[in-house]
DNA sequence: ATAATTGCAAAAGCTTTGCATGGCC
DNA sequence: GGCCATGCAAAGCTTTTGCAATTAT
């Protein structure tokens, strides 16, 4: 039962559980990964047909402040957003709006080491993010 | 004299020299780093008082798709634009809008040497940016 | 009980479109 | 001269706002 992870999600921020918020959830830890406010609307209105556009911006802006989820970088304006906040990386396509997670701690751990020797004398860094962009093959 | 860059940018790319094109160019080049469309806007219409919302989409569109100017991906909807095309990577303000540019040939050497080693099965890499987000200190 | 969330409607913003006028090559 | 770019107005989207009704704690 996945309403249980998005309930438990939502209790430990302290945040009401509301159907609609947990409908919003679902949506985000079971389908596509980065979705865009329209994607999420549109799945979340097959089981709540009268839900408002407001109440989805208001849920997706609170758990962006809560830390629930993260908005993901695009250059063209379309807002996405990202489930997983646990440190990672993300394959963009140049050629469709595809973009995938990656995890590497091998990675992770090159870039700390390298931004530890070679500071910024202005910038605190707080989180770095590789962004690659290419082609997606099939496999 | 600004102008004469601004020109051969545009001729050396085939396209047409009108001084809306021209201002826009100057802005880029010469005023803040990322700018929004609303502050080119704004600027160009010291110069160009009828200047045209349309126009500046039309143009900024333009410039893109010749590569004269790249989009900065942003988290927040807001498309900003980049006058350098050269590889450079970006330093994001965690607490405003500021973004700023840094260019480092030995970790673009040490991200193109790893990458070339570990390569992803179904992802053909073309670019490789690294976002960092902190906070800017004062000096 | 009461404070927060939702749904609805309207407003505000941003971006695109269509077309006539004007300007570059 | 011919074609492309511009300016203007309107349309199309997306996002925000205000508020009354509803719901979670």
């Amino acid at each position: 039962m996945v309403n249980k992870t998005a309930i438990k999600i939502l209790t430990d921020k302290g945040l009401r559980v509301t159907p609609q918020r947990i409908g919003v959830l679902d949506i985000l830890l079971n389908l596509d990964n980065h979705p865009t406010i329209e994607y999420i609307t549109e799945y979340l209105r097959i089981n709540f047909p009268r839900i408002s556009d407001s109440t989805v911006y208001n849920i997706l802006d609170t758990f962006v402040k809560n830390g629930i989820i993260n908005r993901v970088k695009t250059e063209n304006g379309i807002i996405r957003f990202d489930p997983v906040t646990e440190q990672h990386h993300h394959l963009y396509s140049a050629d469709s709006e595809q973009i995938e997670d990656f995890f590497d701690t091998e990675l992770d751990k090159l870039l700390n080491d390298y931004f530890r020797k070679k500071q910024f004398p202005n910038f605190k860094i707080e989180d770095i993010r590789v962004h690659i962009k290419g082609i997606f093959t099939p496999a």
